[in-house]
DNA sequence: CTCATAATTGATAATCATTCTCATTTTATA
DNA sequence: TATAAAATGAGAATGATTATCAATTATGAG
């Protein structure tokens, strides 16, 4: 990764914002000190600290939204290789809700837990490759 | 809520199907039974089920995603009212990660968990409006 | 220092999921 | 059965993000 100009004030825009902000937002302050910066430099930029860890990028699953019929309190794990998503049953996280309004004094009302990694199929699959 | 053919089979499609699909492929499944069935219908009750609780829908935040210069192991939470994204510090996620591996056996290389309400602030000024 | 190569940029078109619009049809009920 | 409310289908519109590509900039060897 070489240096770039805009990549530092991509990353410093950031460190200053407390309310962790959304693209759009980052690019209206970034305009102020540097006019010409694009939009796309801004994203590509984003997902390359993203990937090597510099910053974190909070998002959901892929894209698109998947859609459940079973509304009782579980967790998802998606995979990153097959993007199946898997049920988990829930068993602890009622104490994360109680310790958490505890802390914050917010009113929590949902919560939603998303692990990802490999599944066990991938995860095999992966292992016959090597 | 009015009965509606459609909403039926987009509801039993749901059950029928055990990886939890995107609208998209629902979309799909869908055509075969009423090959008129519109996009717009079937988005437009999936999100009116979710909102009655029939369904659930899986997703992150709302569309954008939000970037944070905090790599740190900790969770969100975002407010509905003000949309804004706090930090919640993180003390009780590894033993949710332990757990969920041993139960499933899946290779978990991360998890996020986004809790959603009302800040103070916005708890605060609903308060008030009544 | 200077050239060659790879990385990066800006501008804009393209994509993808989702929502909106609106005229038409269906459902519920008085 | 008439009427109002709800739902539909088709396609345009939107919003976030990614892709394309020619021009610019960074880097490392000589």
């Amino acid at each position: 990764m070489n240096y770039s100009r805009q990549r530092e004030i991509i990353f410093s825009a950031l460190k200053e914002n407390v309310v962790h902000p959304t693209a759009e937002y980052l690019y209206s302050v970034l305009k102020e000190k540097d006019p010409n910066i694009s939009l796309a430099t801004l994203y590509r930029n984003l997902n390359q600290m993203a990937e090597k860890g510099l910053i974190k990028k909070i998002d959901g699953l892929e894209s698109a939204s998947h859609y459940d019929h079973n509304t009782h309190e579980h967790y998802h794990f998606i995979c990153k290789k097959c993007k199946k998503v898997f049920d988990i049953s829930s068993n602890v996280a009622p104490e994360i809700v109680v310790k958490t309004k505890a802390e914050t004094g917010f009113e929590i009302d949902s919560y939603d837990i998303v692990f990802s990694g490999l599944c066990k199929d991938c995860f095999e699959d992966i292992k016959e490759e090597k």
